[in-house]
DNA sequence: GGGTTGCGCTACCTTGAGTATCGAAACCAG
DNA sequence: CTGGTTTCGATACTCAAGGTAGCGCAACCC
């Protein structure tokens, strides 16, 4: 969407923050906190009005699942065969996480959705779908079997970033892409190594 | 400690009223969920003013992990082998989180915990603790894997708890208990059943 | 310059955690 | 029965944070 294209509205145009603002987040939960990080600072760090925040998105929870699909992007799905694609996906996401600020914001937003049905409903559909899908394509494994996926790696790393406040070191990432290998390639038991 | 024992101090005694805060506590949650449980409704369903609550726990935290305490009790250790130990606790723990109003409230505080380091070292120290000991000395496993056995079962469970907002089913329990076993149990791989 | 829209600012509403105060109630000792 | 001590319930309060409303001004097009 170029800006001269497809006959621009009337009125001053928006100002492009979205980038500061996702930046300002990240930046403003990896230094203070999920909890401490409010509208008003997240704002004020992006170096705008909170009005302008809430005039893009229409709570703190879409902000930061936007903020978080921006930081994510596109699952890579490299690999041969299963086995490999479950272990680029799971080293993937668990290296996301790690990321300052990526963290953080996912387990506040996953903390604030628990008692927030609509914002569970929007994390579950703008957030887990898309990759659900595109999980389930590359490994031809029914939903169920994919959610269950999802349930095993994100909610082992989330747990641990909870209960620590620190990602999973790589050394116990490792025993959770093994764990997860071996049960979702059942051939895999005896191949050790990649 | 009976009422009679050990020198009586002096004044209006307290009114044992903690049984009747867990039950509310639960019911409260079950019934209108973890935001919406205020500690002015818990306290109210239970018959008593906040001020009461409030003498009693520090903060609304440290009441649900007492309530969650009080809900789950002593993990059981019960099974001849490592294998069927750990079976018996990870479908012990999903039945309790399975229970009304556990998994909300258990949920609900690590999600505050997340961003709160006060309610984090508490819910680590008198909840997570005492389980994680219990199964190192079961189990003859080193800290470090017990806590990923514990991040793993419960990170799982509590994922799926939060982003559905219902516990999981019987078949997906089932599959994470074979998961865990296969992984935390070396030669079960050929050894399918119980 | 006129029309239209976005921005910053300030003030505000609401909810919920946690605190302070005060009178009344419950217990014991004498 | 009275006094001392502690707890209870009720009310009122502070504080933080999400979210909203309104206003004056800025930026864009024609």
């Amino acid at each position: 969407m170029t800006p001269t294209t497809a006959g621009r509205p009337p009125g001053r145009p928006r100002a492009g923050v979205t980038d500061a603002v996702f930046a300002a987040t990240l930046r403003t939960v990896h230094e203070i906190g999920y909890a401490r990080a409010t509208v008003d600072r997240i704002a004020a760090a992006a170096g705008i009005a909170k009005t302008t925040v809430y005039r893009r998105w229409p709570s703190k929870g879409a902000l930061i699942i936007d903020c978080l699909l921006d930081a994510f992007g596109p699952v890579p799905l490299a690999g041969d065969d299963r086995d490999e694609v479950i272990s680029t996906a799971v080293r993937w996401i668990a290296g996301k996480i790690g990321e300052p600020g990526v963290g953080d914001a996912f387990a506040g937003v996953f903390s604030d959705a628990v008692s927030d049905p609509a914002l569970r409903d929007l994390l579950a559909s703008r957030f887990q779908d898309p990759y659900r899908i595109a999980l389930q394509d590359a490994l031809g494994e029914p939903e169920h079997r994919v959610l269950f996926l999802i349930d095993t790696v994100v909610g082992t790393l989330l747990h641990r970033m909870g209960m620590t406040g620190r990602p999973m070191v790589d050394a116990d990432v490792d025993a959770l892409v093994d764990m997860v290998r071996r049960y979702f390639t059942p051939t895999a038991a005896g191949r050790r190594r990649t």
